[in-house]
DNA sequence: TACAGTTGTCTAGATCAATAGACATTTGAG
DNA sequence: CTCAAATGTCTATTGATCTAGACAACTGTA
């Protein structure tokens, strides 16, 4: 493992964070899971090229973010390695496709408004500029740990009760159903990756230079008609999105 | 827009970076887009509540990327703003799916090996370990950018002469051709979002702290065998992924 | 031409990030 | 118990980042 891991110096990032996102990789890659934990401070020190203080800065940051233990006399130990898969197809359901992976999900209503559909928001849905949207902000965890943010459109005309039966049901699928439409299919969904804003470093209980996967989806009826257009906002360093065709 | 936007100290990002992410960001959501030109240092500066200074770090970061251009007693101009969209669907196909959006495509091969498959590759590649697999290295980029490193991965006993055919032919579908393989679907697709490393940093030519959408995927033939395996990372900031289902 | 608005440059000081070295403390193995 | 190996703590120094203020240079408009 002698290799020489690079890290670059004078680019707006520390040192201690770019080791700090290279070790979380490592984790989440398993290469560590022989030993069960991170090697010593020294060797670390020795394969990035930096000074022990600096390595010991970003095992701090992850003992922060609960990934890693240190034990005086022992070493660093890894407490957690696991990324969350979220899977996307045609019948894509919050709940359902976390399953096993996490024990207790939650879904939390941060707060809805009627609006004008304007921009992306009304192409998406297929709607004229101008008319009313139902919009729902909600975050979502499994286990305690927030994973997504998402704000979500719905055309007021059709699903007049969207947020009173969403705060309801907690359930987008039983919002519908209370709405007379009994299935829904995902036609499309765009994936960028970009650094978290301000809000969704709090809202996710990130730090900074934390990056999330954003997923903009349509959701339409068995006729085609847009349902639902979504912006989902994903923690990285906790999940991944897999793609099933 | 006098709205006061949030930067973190003390994260182990530098201010001037944050704030190049984020105005990369508006200027690639098309906020400045009444203007074409990004606001002024000093309103930035205050938006941001930080010193003008260090809105001018962020904007040298990004004139040095290519993406504005400051000129002196008029502002500074934005020069590039489009994200490249990558389809992925059951027929994946690289060139085909950018299509309009690029002019001129080009794939280079960095190198090629033949190894033994262990791990993810003999798994998702449906082999026993320690079968020999063929390693394709490439690079691809659109109007001189680079887009996107790839490594993929096929049974060497199936396709031996991949690496050979590759070089001739310039495509992966005319190399499955070549070997009597004339179709194949995408059948699973994985995406991550993390920070490049350094080689990325390098062959994609981004600055550090930037950001790589990794996809791994598997295609099969139309009996689900599997016939690839590769592992993308895409350069976050100039490409989204569009999932069709 | 005059002027307001903008970017470019310079200096100085304060705070953060990284290095260097020394030594203490804890753990597990022999 | 003894010792090697690991993390914890402290001090000092250097370089990068950020702030503050002042002024120069350039552009478009009145």
């Amino acid at each position: 493992m002698a290799k020489r891991k690079v890290v670059e110096r004078q680019t707006g990032v520390a040192l201690w964070r770019q080791i700090a996102d290279r070790i979380r990789l490592a984790i989440s890659n398993g290469d560590y899971d022989a030993a069960g934990m991170v090697p010593p401070e020294t060797v670390l020190a020795g394969e990035f090229g930096v000074n022990r203080h600096t390595v010991r800065s970003a095992l701090a940051a992850l003992a922060e973010e609960g990934l890693v233990r240190a034990v005086q006399g022992r070493g660093t130990m890894i407490e957690r390695k696991e990324r969350v898969s979220y899977p996307i197809s045609r019948r894509t359901r919050f709940s359902q496709g976390l399953g096993r992976q996490v024990k207790e999900i939650g879904t939390r209503l941060l707060g809805h408004a009627e609006l004008r559909a304007f921009g992306d928001i009304a192409s998406a849905l297929g709607i004229a500029p101008g008319e009313p949207v139902i919009e729902l902000r909600t975050v979502s965890s499994g286990d305690g740990r927030p994973l997504s943010v998402s704000a979500s459109y719905y055309p007021a005309a059709r699903f007049p009760r969207m947020a009173e039966e969403f705060e309801e049901l907690h359930s987008v699928t039983k919002a519908f159903a209370a709405h007379g439409l009994d299935d829904y299919v995902r036609v499309s969904t765009e994936i960028v990756a970009r650094h978290a804003d301000g809000d969704e470093l709090s809202m996710l209980k990130l730090s900074a230079g934390a990056i999330v996967l954003e997923a903009q989806s349509v959701n339409a009826d068995l006729d085609g008609r847009p349902v639902e257009y979504s912006r989902s906002c994903f923690a990285a360093d906790r999940m991944k999105l897999r793609i099933e065709t």
